[in-house]
Order: C-alpha cells, then sequence, then structure tokens
DNA sequence: GGCCCCCC
C-alpha cells in the first residue's frame, strides 16, 4: 500500500550530499534549514523543512521537491529523510566532532578517527569499551559518549520505522517526541494511539498504519478509536453529544463493525472515561432510549456551562445603590440620544440583574443599549471589559463604544505554546461588568473557558443575534440559553435604522418564520423614474452561467447608476460556496475582469491580484492591526521591494510577498465571512448549485448583511429550499434542558 | 446532491 502522508507527494525528489552546516534549527518545531553540499554540485545547497538531530558533516539521503522563495532563492524543500553513515576517514571526523554527540569535539574527533580510522564508526556501535584506548577518554566521558549515540541510533531507528508506514519526517518527530525511545513499541502496540495523541494525525491516518501493522479490521483497538471518530466527526458538525442508537448505526456504518462490537467498544472508553453516556429526558427531541454519547470533553463543558451561569445569576450585585431614573435620564442627556422603552427596559435591567441578554437583529438598537449602560457603569466606578468571539467583531465593539475590546482568546491570555488560557477558574477576569458581542458565534467549549474565568460578583451581558449561523464549533450556546428562559432577555424587534417599510426587514422576518418573501421583479429596478425605490429585488435566472453575468452587470452599471452607489465601496456579492459557477473563485474572476483593467498584475501560487483589487484579510495579524474579514484595495505592487500595499478604510498596510497567503479576492465573499459586516447594498446568487448550503439561517445572515439594498439572483426554487431548510438548527446539544432543570428538580 | 468557519 502506498501512503503519502501530507508532506510527501508523488513530484519528490532525491537529493544526496553531506551537511555543510547548520543555519537554523527551531528547538520548539524543528524547522531547520542547513546547506548541503551534493555530490558533483560546486555551490552549497539550502535545504529547509522539518528535521531532529542533523549535524554538520552528516551525509543525507533527502527526498523533497524545488521550490523557489522570494527572498532567499531556490531551496529544497524536505518531506522525508535518512541519514547515511558517513563512509571516508575524513567524513567519520567531521560527522563526529560536529556536536552530534555529547561529549566528543574536534579534539576527539580527530583522536578517535586517527586511531580507528574507517572502522571508528563501527568500534563505536558495537564495541564502545574500546575507545578508552583513546588518551583522554575516561569511564565518565565513555558514558555519555554511549548515551548520546543510543539516542542517535534511536531516533534514526524510529524514523526509518515511520518512513515506512508513510509517515513524513514532521510527524515522525512529534512522535518521538511525544513517546520517546518506545515510539516504535508503542506504535505496533496501539497505532490508534496517534489519532488522539498526536495533533495532525486523525483515525484515517492511524487506521492505515494499524491495516499494514496487520491490526484486523475488527479489532477492538480500532473499534474504540473509530467510535471516537466517528463522536467528533459529529461534533464538527455541531453536535455536543449523540443519541446512543442513531449513533451505533453510524459506528457500524463507518467503521464496518458489528452492532455488538460496537457496543462493547462503548463499554470500554466509557470506562476510560473518554465518553460520557447519559440518561437524559427531553421533550423536544427524538431520543431513542433516552440515552445520549458525548465526547467526555463535551459533557464536562456543557455542565459547567450549566453551573456557572446559574452560580453567577444567584450572587448577589455588587453595584451600589443610585438612582435608576436619574441615572436613565442622565445618560440620554450625556449621549444625546432618546431610548426607545425596549432600550431603556434593557439599560434598567442591567442594574439589578447579574446575567442579561440582548439579542436583536441588526439595527435593532443594540449599541445604543451598550453605550449607555457602559457610561453609567463607568459612572458608578466600575471596571469593564468587552470582549466578542472573532477579531473582527471585537475591533467592531471598540470602534462603537470607544472602550478597548478584545477576543475571547486574547481576554483569556490564550498561549498557543501552553495549549491553553491563563485566565481561568483560579485566576480570573478582574472585572465587575463584562459584555460579549456577537455572542451567538460563540461555541460549547469556549463558553466553558469563558464562563470560568468570570468572577461571581461581575455582571454578564451576553448580546447577539441567534437567528444567524451558528457557531462553528460544537453546540448552539446562545439559542439554548435563552430557550431556558432562566435569565432576563431583551429582544429587540423594533428598527431604528432602517424605515419600517423597509422590505429588507420585513423579509428578513418572513424568512425567520419559513415563509416566502415578497419579491419585486427586476423590471422595477431598470426604471428609473418610479419614486420610491425599493430595497429588495430578485431576479429570476436558471443558468448558473447567466447569473453570473446578471450579476457582474448589476455591479458594474445597474446599481451604481440606480442607487448611486459606487461599486468597489458600497456593493458586495456574497454567496454561499467556494466551489461551483457561482461560487466564490469562479464569480471573483468573473468580477475582477469587468471591474478592474489595471495591467499591473502579480501572479503568486495561481492567484492574480492586480492594483486597485478589492481583496480581504484572511486571519488576524495584530502587528498590522488587520483581522480576519477586513476589505480593502491593493493601491501598490511593488516587485522591487517584493511587497504590495492595501488601502484598509484609508490605513494603509505592506504586506511583503510572503505574506500574501493572508489575502484573497472579495469581489465575492462567503456569507460565513460577512457575518458581523454590513454593506450598503448585498448582491446574492441563490441557486440548486449550491444545494448543500441553502439553508435558512444562510439566506437570513445574507440578506441582513444589506442596509439600503439587496438583490438576489437566481430561481425560485433554490430560495424555497433555503427557506424550509431549517436543518442546520438541529444540533444535538442539552444545554437548555440542563439550564431549566438545574435546581428545580 | 456534501459545504461553510472561529480562535491562538
Amino acid at each position: 500500500m502506498v501512503l503519502l502522508s501530507k508532506t510527501q507527494s508523488k513530484s519528490d525528489v532525491e537529493l544526496r550530499g553531506q551537511v555543510e552546516r547548520v543555519t537554523y534549527h527551531n528547538e520548539e518545531n524543528s524547522y531547520t534549514v542547513l546547506k548541503l553540499k551534493a555530490n558533483g554540485n560546486p555551490t552549497l545547497i539550502t535545504v529547509v523543512g522539518t528535521l531532529i538531530g542533523v549535524t554538520a558533516g552528516e551525509v543525507l539521503k533527502l527526498m523533497g521537491s524545488w521550490v523557489n522563495h522570494a527572498k532567499y532563492g531556490q531551496q529544497f524543500q524536505v518531506s522525508t529523510y535518512e541519514t547515511v553513515v558517513p563512509a571516508t576517514v575524513k567524513g567519520i571526523e567531521r560527522y563526529l566532532g560536529s556536536g552530534l554527540i555529547k561529549g566528543i569535539g574536534h579534539v576527539f574527533a580527530k583522536r578517535l578517527v586517527e586511531k580507528f580510522g574507517a572502522d571508528t564508526l563501527n568500534i563505536i556501535e558495537n564495541s564502545i569499551e574500546r575507545l578508552s584506548e583513546v588518551d583522554g577518554i575516561g569511564t565518565k566521558r565513555l558514558s555519555m559518549i554511549q548515551t548520546a549515540w543510543a539516542q542517535q541510533r534511536d531516533i534514526k531507528d524510529i524514523m526509518l520505522f515511520l518512513h515506512g508506514y508513510g509517515v513524513s519526517t514532521t510527524y515522525a518527530i512529534k512522535i518521538y517526541k511525544q513517546y520517546g525511545k518506545d515510539s516504535i513499541k508503542t506504535v505496533q502496540l496501539n497505532p490508534y494511539r496517534l489519532a488522539t495523541d498526536i495533533y495532525g494525525i486523525g483515525f484515517l491516518t492511524a487506521d492505515k498504519i494499524a491495516r499494514t501493522l496487520g491490526f484486523d479490521e475488527g479489532s477492538e483497538l480500532r473499534a474504540e478509536a473509530g467510535i471516537l471518530y466517528v463522536l467528533h466527526q459529529l461534533a464538527d458538525e455541531g453536535h455536543v453529544y449523540y443519541p446512543y442508537e442513531p449513533l451505533i448505526a453510524k459506528c457500524m456504518d463507518v467503521l464496518g463493525m458489528s452492532r455488538e462490537q460496537i457496543v462493547k467498544a462503548f463499554g470500554t472508553i466509557a470506562y476510560e472515561k473518554k465518553i460520557t453516556i447519559e440518561d437524559i429526558s427531553t421533550d423536544d427531541e427524538v431520543l431513542i432510549n433516552n440515552k445520549a454519547v458525548y465526547l467526555t470533553k463535551y459533557y464536562v463543558c456543557e455542565t459547567s456551562i450549566t453551573e456557572n451561569l446559574m452560580d453567577l445569576y444567584t450572587r448577589s450585585k455588587t453595584l451600589r445603590n443610585f438612582d435608576h431614573v436619574k441615572a436613565l435620564l442622565w445618560v440620554q442627556k450625556e449621549l444625546n440620544i432618546k431610548l426607545h422603552p425596549m432600550q431603556e427596559e434593557a439599560v434598567r435591567q442591567s442594574f439589578d440583574k447579574k446575567i442579561l441578554i440582548i439579542t436583536g437583529g441588526p439595527g435593532t438598537g443594540k449599541t445604543t443599549i451598550l453605550n449607555s449602560i457602559i457610561k453609567i457603569y463607568k459612572q458608578l466606578g466600575q471596571r469593564i471589559l468587552l470582549t466578542a468571539p472573532t477579531g473582527r467583531a471585537a475591533k467592531r465593539l471598540s470602534e462603537t463604544t470607544g472602550l478597548e475590546a478584545k477576543t475571547i482568546h486574547r481576554l483569556l491570555d490564550y498561549s498557543f505554546k501552553d495549549g491553553g488560557f491563563k485566565k481561568n477558574d483560579k485566576n480570573k477576569l478582574e472585572t465587575d461588568l463584562v459584555i460579549v458581542d456577537e455572542c451567538s458565534m460563540v461555541d460549547t467549549i469556549l463558553m466553558h473557558h469563558f464562563l470560568k474565568s468570570v468572577p461571581a460578583a461581575a455582571t454578564l451581558i451576553l448580546v447577539g443575534d441567534v437567528d444567524q449561523l451558528p457557531p462553528v464549533g460544537a453546540g448552539f450556546v446562545l439559542r439554548d440559553i435563552i430557550n431556558s428562559e432562566r435569565f432576563p432577555l431583551v429582544k429587540l424587534t423594533e428598527i431604528f435604522r432602517q424605515s419600517k417599510n423597509s422590505l429588507i426587514i420585513v423579509n428578513a422576518h418572513k424568512i425567520n418564520h419559513g415563509e416566502f418573501p415578497i419579491l419585486i421583479r427586476e423590471v422595477c429596478l431598470h426604471t428609473k423614474d418610479n419614486k420610491e425605490a425599493a430595497d429588495f429585488y430578485f431576479f429570476e435566472i436558471e443558468e448558473p452561467e447567466n447569473i453570473v453575468k446578471k450579476i457582474v452587470e448589476l455591479c458594474t452599471t445597474r446599481i451604481p447608476e440606480r442607487f448611486k452607489l459606487e461599486p468597489f465601496k458600497d456593493i458586495q456579492v456574497l454567496t454561499a460556496m467556494n466551489r461551483g459557477t457561482i461560487g466564490i473563485s469562479s464569480m471573483n474572476q468573473a468580477l475582477q475582469q469587468a471591474m478592474n483593467t489595471s495591467k499591473e498584475t502579480l501572479e503568486r501560487g495561481g492567484r492574480v491580484f492586480k492594483v486597485f483589487d478589492k481583496v480581504m484579510q484572511l486571519v488576524n495579524n495584530y502587528d498590522k492591526d488587520v483581522f480576519n474579514g477586513d476589505i480593502g484595495r491593493i493601491i501598490r505592487i511593488n516587485n522591487e521591494l517584493q511587497e504590495l500595499t492595501v488601502d484598509f478604510d484609508k490605513r494603509h498596510v505592506v504586506y511583503d510577498y510572503n505574506d500574501l497567503d493572508e489575502l484573497t479576492l472579495a469581489y465575492a465573499i462567503s456569507v460565513h465571512k460577512a457575518q458581523g459586516s454590513e454593506f450598503p447594498a448585498i448582491v446574492m446568487p441563490i441557486h440548486t448549485q449550491h444545494y448543500i448550503m441553502l439553508q435558512r439561517n444562510l439566506l437570513y445572515t445574507g440578506i441582513t448583511r444589506g442596509k439600503k439594498l439587496v438583490v438576489l439572483v437566481g430561481t425560485k426554487r433554490a430560495l424555497y429550499l433555503a427557506i424550509k431548510n431549517d436543518k442546520q438548527q438541529l444540533r444535538y446539544t442539552h444545554l437548555k434542558n440542563r439550564l431549566k432543570e438545574l435546581n428545580k428538580k
């Protein structure tokens, strides 16, 4: 069986040579840069990759590929390698003297080869006691050499063994770091451990290794690891637990095993506390046998969220006495605003409740409420923390409130190195009030960590729109907290920003209720003379190619002319998927071609950037102060400096050509990426080519991104399917019922 | 009919 691991590819070539020097070695991840003298090649070759224990003088047999690095030129990128013991006396001397073996330096290396010649390595390997024949090598140094040599040999044996099963050097090193000299034995005994112990190796890879090692398809170890794999997959789909019987059926199907084998393995891993099986009673889920199976991690999170919330809620409030009516009058005067009764109610609740939930769609006045609460709390000398799950949301929260806001990860002081949050139940946040915005995006695990670190005396305000897309991770925390009806909730429905007869808002509500939206046909968008233009249009087009054509036309001419909107700044195309004719990449190409005629281009890895292109940042970059989802325009491509400059809202950010994978074209972006942003106009294809993504939340999130104009282009059938499909809403979670039942039993 | 995506 041919196994290709992540870093290996079929186009790998072989390169042999002696290591001249190791230029760079990162202890943490083993990333190495070295200079290699290859046979018959006068110039030194730069070799990069994950290597361990490699030293100057060693002869390497490398597998990998040639790459062209913008700064450093041609390099050989290693996927796997083997060390070849040097054969010549000179080679052996350099090899031993390179610092490879603790206890041997240049001097002793020289003395050793003088004494034993080409036989030196053989002697170290087989009759090491003979080293004491060399001047200056006593028992102490001898044992040092012996230990170091054995370790080197272990590493090499392990590499060789793992390479034999297609595991790349990167993973081989991780495995070695985890299991040490017992690596081979450990893997042979239970290769499935790799799936849980080694980050980056999943069940499928471990299973392949196991099968090559001769493990039976029906082995108990396979069943146990397989069930955990299936549960992880289900968690990826959003489920915090899965009902017992359907889970068994899934496992039987995925693993090709019998019911008996699965049930038996359930018992074993439940006993090992890897999973938790709970009898739960619930009225709103189809739970056969009323048994829920959790990965224990999620069980712990769900129960801890429940307890922490109820505990926090029932503690007493430490806010000092003040006149609530006066405070409300004062804040409106200070901020020069008039609070709507519902907004006033929200602010008032924040005075005497420990937990408050504020929910509502875009433009319902959440920001005004928050600003009022913050103003009053500040006046009362309270400490305030603001946070949100994404970098962009945090930035926006900071902009609208004028206070610092951090991502939840940053607030909790997440450390990648230590793999955890420094803030927790032992080291809590120091605050009197903490506000979480865009809370609908917070998943079960993050909420667990967050709540652990909220001090008992603090007030917690959760803000979000549950009708938007559910979190990426497992659970639907905000929805469950709201539906538990245990906490004060202010549900904002009144629209402040948009006019009340806006079709965008009317249709957003209709879609949320599973009703078909009111559609204005294209003719209205084409006539320039109707006085009051509507803000929601639908163009019925069947062919995906024609949808693209229509969208290009809308973005370049129709909308700019009719609504006086700027194509780049004001109009955003949103789509559900990356792939397909109406997917992100294809639409970006079409729109780039139509909207940007600049000849100044830059090609990188098959992608083309042009000056004036609309681009989006894909990761949070705190050095550059740009965040995942930020949209800007390329204003300069400088080939000399190998730099590209992007204008983000009048702020110029410079990218080295090596950082360009942080950017993507943004004429069309996914609805997911647009979550948390708003645009004057959005244009969105809706077609069965995106069948799998036709979901109610997605459509709702998409259209509510538009402030002044929404144009849908596609088929009524696709629109209908999206509205009727609220399947995405079904996530197996038990948080709502836990909250309902706690202290009520 | 098989996809979207957060954080460090």
